[in-house]
DNA sequence: GTAATAGTGTCTCTGAGACATTATGAC
DNA sequence: GTCATAATGTCTCAGAGACACTATTAC
């Protein structure tokens, strides 16, 4: 049987690497200046490494890293996240691979691409890893005019498109938002991700139309009544949170 | 440059192969007994090819095989389903990547899951490639029963979950149907793949309802009358083709 | 008062759901 | 006439869109 297993295992030419690459978004909130209580303006961000080492050395790419023999590619993706940004995070998801001959000038490498949503909050104590110079989080309108590594760029693009997709079509905006958040916030959230994304009367929607009841309910307090936040106005906001109910997408209806 | 390249390739442990395995659906139709002109019964089945070597031989098992350095894992997809198939098929997508240590006994092998949705008629010419002794045709729901090799058991059930969604959310359907359809026929392979579909004036809602216009289209005859087919049942039903128009959707609508 | 956001009232028109009903045409 | 499927009629009620209007409260 080990016999067997060499054979098998060195017949062919194998593949050099397969690395986890993350795209790891997440959205930054700035105060507007002038107003006192406002909404702050949000921008959608992803964390881009300097390179120290050959190939595409002082280039800005994607985190990520090889992968071991003993775990598999989705907990190589934890771990890379996890020394990248110590983040412990659950919410990562694999959506594409990347296998192009001569992406990668050090070899036949099979790039395994995650996107991962963190929150502004989460990310407090990044600090450069061991293979980067730097690190920093720059916006995706600039990410995508940039020069990245490798096939970086596509990477971007395809992750981008992803999460705009899945915005509108499952409740990720909650790895975007507190526990509990106002109405204002979610669509501030949607918004940012989706720029197209225009609901005019949105409250209504999503809090009382039969077909999507369920999405978010309200957040009570200790007597029953229903928790405000004035954080951005003046006039409090009815605090919601979500119920991780998700109704069936379809287009036939 | 070419020293680095050595260098960095061989300082780790690499993968043994980085293989493509497609889960083939196609939809069989069967003439009701009885009945002249009726829907026929339709059941989504599973292309499985049975194993003649080492590991799993004997063993019935999705169709696949190994990567070349010198193409995508996309065209390595492309490949084998013609092999296995003789189909030259586009509609193939790339839906996960199975890299558990230990899920193949000849070592560390990534395997990267797509799936092709083939026309029935297309399968005609199948013959049993080169490593596999024979190869079948299998209704999903038997197949599940299956002990399959590898895990292949557990990629069909994603690939099931996967082309559930995809059914109903993107027009996926236009591969199992001709290019000319009644809606019955349409209505019937949705069913086909989503046992719980079922809509109520289907027909209504995907010829006229306001949102869901434009995904189909009536077909004309040559003198602009509106063509109809007797295949399945006395009174002609309209045809009808898709346009490739597929709506947004959203759950915050 | 003003600013800035939260939330409601009201009207129209589309369309989903539920069925019953009618249409067609080979046999 | 029968059978099997295709298509329409009709009613109700949910809800999307538009947009003006009112509410709240720190400043």
């Amino acid at each position: 049987m080990e016999n067997e297993q060499v054979y098998s295992a060195k017949k062919y030419r194998t593949p050099d690497g397969a690395p986890a690459d993350i795209v790891i978004f997440t959205i930054l909130s700035q105060q507007k200046q002038g107003a006192k209580k406002s909404l702050p303006m949000r921008t959608l961000n992803v964390l881009l490494i300097q390179r120290k080492s050959w190939p595409f050395a002082g280039q800005w790419a994607l985190p990520g890293g090889f992968c071991n023999e003993t775990e598999s590619i989705h907990e190589c993706a934890l771990r890379e996240l996890k020394e990248e940004t110590g983040v412990d995070g659950e919410g990562i998801e694999y959506f594409n691979v990347y296998s192009k001959p001569g992406r990668d000038p050090r070899g036949w490498i099979i790039s395994h691409a995650f996107l991962a949503l963190v929150n502004e909050r989460q990310l407090a104590y990044r600090q450069a890893a061991d293979d980067a110079s730097d690190v920093k989080l720059v916006p995706v309108e600039e990410a995508l005019q940039m020069e990245l590594a490798f096939d970086h760029r596509i990477i971007l693009q395809d992750a981008l498109q992803h999460i705009r997709g899945k915005m509108l079509s499952t409740v990720i905006a909650e790895q975007f938002l507190p526990e509990h958040f106002t109405i204002g916030e979610l669509y501030q959230v949607i918004q940012t991700v989706v720029p197209d994304f225009n609901e005019k009367n949105f409250i209504r929607k999503i809090t009382s139309t039969q077909s999507r009841k369920g999405i978010v309910e309200e957040v009570l307090d200790n007597g029953g009544k229903p928790k405000m936040s004035n954080k951005y106005s003046q006039r409090a906001a009815q605090l919601y949170r979500f119920t991780g109910y998700v109704p069936p997408l379809s287009i036939f209806s």
